[in-house]
DNA sequence: GTAATAGTGTCTTTAAGACACTATTAC
DNA sequence: GTAATAGTGTCTTAAAGACACTATTAC
């Protein structure tokens, strides 16, 4: 089977996308969306996940990766089991109308099923090490976003402070975004130039933020 | 089921073990080492590995992990299949006396059955990236080696010419390896100080080599 | 002595971090 | 004017790379 850490970041937050189980075991319980692999159906494990995760939310995730196979007798009381799990970036404006989705904080979880709660370390982990050196965080971000946007969303999935100054300097000489010309946001301060990701897929910088 | 890619260098070049197949289809090609998992027997699917491996080298590879999972119609004739793959690095030295094994140079690979030239393809990038940042060649070496055995194996795996002198300097400070006390290799040259891995498992470093 | 590999010192280049400064808007 | 966020310049620190130098052995 297949399962999804799908993350987004609502109220500076990194958080996950949950799902309550329908059917035993642990019925009732909240737990990572998965689902079975449709040999008919699904061209592959990846194929069968963008369906679980459209199901889910309704439409692809902006970026999706495989995490890791788990697999053995004992993560499920039924027996032996096989579940090939992806990780998933989802920014939080595309999710804010959805109700149905129910969202917590990765470091808040409730009691989770399986082997559910070594599947979100790991993939947190995975988050985290690619933030530092690849332009992953700015998947969390919609299409437009500033400068400061990316710092943000930079600190809060390394989870440390970075320099603003040495932030803009490292991430423009990187090449991952471009300005869109002409796009300012506005407010009660300077316009901010606005910026879009210059590849639809991820790129890994030569050293570290 | 499960596969494996297990590297080795011979004569400076980074090389697999290959397997001939024995059943169709592609019965006589030479293969990656695999099988498949037994629910009763095998834990999990590294444990399955495990097996594969002690089956095809007669020990376990002191460095084993799990790379990725291959899946989908497409990879098998018989239909739509899965594969856990790890890949795992084996000392020269342990092998050198097995003339059962088959080897071949990474980059002069016959044709391979399945999706096995994608595997490889793989598994060497995962090689090749962790290479610059962790302990990980090292592990391609015997329990007792000199620093000049380590610079030699690094070049080999990363495919880069580095600085003996910033070598030496970064990874004593990494403190992954340590001094093995009054053993040095003797020869036509000064004595060799002997080091060892100070960790069986792998160590990532603050920076890049 | 020579050839061979071991190991060190120092200078240059480059990146990262700290931090203060100026810029432009709404009100 | 103030408050707020945008964006820049400069200095310091630290790591990486180049490269030449000295050290110790077998022969």
């Amino acid at each position: 089977m297949v399962d999804t850490a799908l993350f987004t970041i609502r109220d500076e937050r990194l958080s996950l996308i949950l799902t309550r189980r329908k059917d035993p075991p642990f019925e009732g319980l909240l737990a990572l969306p998965g689902g079975f692999v449709h040999a008919q159906e699904d061209a592959d494990a990846e194929a069968a996940v963008r369906r679980v995760i459209r199901g889910k939310i309704g439409f692809d995730a902006p970026y999706l990766e495989q995490l890791y196979t788990f697999s053995g007798a004992a993560r499920d009381p039924r027996g032996w089991s096989v579940s090939v799990v992806y990780y998933a970036l989802v920014p939080w404006p595309l999710l804010e109308k959805n109700t149905s989705v129910e969202l917590c904080p990765a470091d808040e979880l409730p009691a989770l099923p399986f082997d559910h709660h070594q599947i979100v370390a790991k993939a947190v982990e995975r988050l985290r090490g690619k933030a530092t050196y690849s332009s992953l965080p700015a998947f969390l971000l919609p299409g437009e976003f500033t400068m400061n946007d990316l710092h943000r969303i930079y600190q809060q999935t390394i989870g440390a402070r970075l320099d603003k100054a040495s932030f803009r300097h490292k991430i423009l000489e990187q090449d991952i975004i471009e300005e869109i010309p002409s796009r300012f946001r506005t407010g009660a301060h300077r316009p901010a130039q606005l910026y879009r990701l210059s590849s639809k897929t991820l790129t890994a910088f030569e050293r570290k933020i």
